[in-house]
DNA sequence: GTCTATACACAGATAGAC
DNA sequence: GTCTATCTGTGTATAGAC
């Protein structure tokens, strides 16, 4: 798999992100028309990525949010009840869409060794393709009241217990050597992460998904089958 | 070397710190007496970087920061003309002690390895002594101007290139294979980065600095060494 | 040097016309 | 469903007493 098959496969996905989230959030919502909610969350969802990402959703005004996507104050309270709603919504979208493809991609049939390629593959490609919400999600979380943050690190823990996993069963199957699974898990996160943290670096270096992929399983495994 | 090791060495620079911020803040701080200003300042400082890194400096008020610090809002303002030349005052500290150390410590005289070793070791220990420093540089330059986020940039630029030399060097004495060195110093950043990121994951998982340490390096040396 | 009291701008949120 | 106009709280910053 590399990213263009992977695109394929996620924009199936994409175009039910907003249905996803009408549906969830459909009672705080006074708008009745789906078509029109779906079309304004969609402008809603964008510009706020958008300021927040630049300048920290705390600093993002509701005015500022209204221009930007074309909506009055006034209409922008409709889709939600407060600032902190909005903040939600987008937390949650971000933490469902994340947990769904990421089922759905890693299949059970493979060796470790393939199993832990295509977990790397999905979570950067997943990245790439929907790198504002990555960004957001990752800023964010770190300015929230205890309980959510609380949420974030179960969530944080959660994704990586999948390479962890993958890694225990690849030791047990005597494929790679016991070494420190747990701090190699988070290893690929945080390499993972700075994919989409540090976008500018990568861009400049013109560094392709592709490459950062090979980049990442190559050092990993140069490790779990150190010979010492 | 070890933490304990390191943190005799920059006990000697700490008590500098506020010396230093005075001296290069002189002008615009309006207190005269210096005893007085290094007090207040590691009051001030002290409180910023606690309200910032739980809500983030945004989010931190001026009151919340006048009650934390114990000195009233007037008081304050004798220190900083106004918020931002505070974030302008805790980045250039941050980016002035960290160079500082980080000159005086790698040595030139070792073979690639060995300060390939001392300059991950150096970075962690310093990171670990001076966390909220570190954690307030990251999360803080994000949300900054295009303007200082181009000055954040090119720090986190000039201190990978501490990284990418040495390998660069390793490599033409044969000592490294010859294999992407730019990423790998990238990696090396990455993972040092999440040490302080993420601190609440190494606490919760009893790893020391110590190991954490050593874990990088071994990881880095697997790859450099690769026979591949 | 430090305080309290206050100015003034701008934030989030809502009411009511269309 | 969406707009404009407006309410009310809180933000940064300063003036002037001590």
């Amino acid at each position: 798999m590399d990213f263009v098959e992977f695109r394929k496969i996620y924009n199936i996905y994409k175009d039910e992100i907003y249905n996803e989230i009408l549906s969830i959030n459909r009672n705080s919502i006074r708008v009745k028309k789906e078509q029109t909610v779906i079309k304004n969350l969609e402008k809603i969802f964008e510009a706020a990525l958008k300021i927040s990402n630049r300048k920290g959703f705390q600093a993002m005004s509701m005015r500022s949010l209204s221009k930007e996507s074309g909506l009055s104050m006034g209409a922008l309270y409709a889709y939600f009840s407060s600032k902190e709603e909005l903040l939600e919504m987008l937390q949650r979208q971000h933490s469902n869409i994340m947990f769904r493809i990421f089922e759905y991609q890693i299949k059970p049939d493979l060796d470790a060794q393939a199993r832990l390629n295509t977990a790397i593959r999905t979570h950067l490609y997943l990245s790439e393709a929907m790198r504002p919400w990555f960004y957001f999600a990752y800023m964010e979380t770190k300015n929230m009241p205890r309980i959510k943050q609380e949420r974030a690190m179960e969530s944080e823990l959660l994704s990586e217990k999948i390479f962890s996993d993958i890694i225990k069963e690849g030791i047990k199957q005597k494929i790679f050597i016991n070494n420190r699974y747990e701090l190699t898990a988070g290893a690929i996160k945080a390499l993972l992460q700075d994919w989409y943290l540090k976008r500018w670096k990568y861009s400049r270096r013109k560094i392709s998904v592709d490459e950062y992929a090979a980049f990442i399983i190559n050092l990993i495994k140069s490790y779990v089958f150190k010979p010492n």
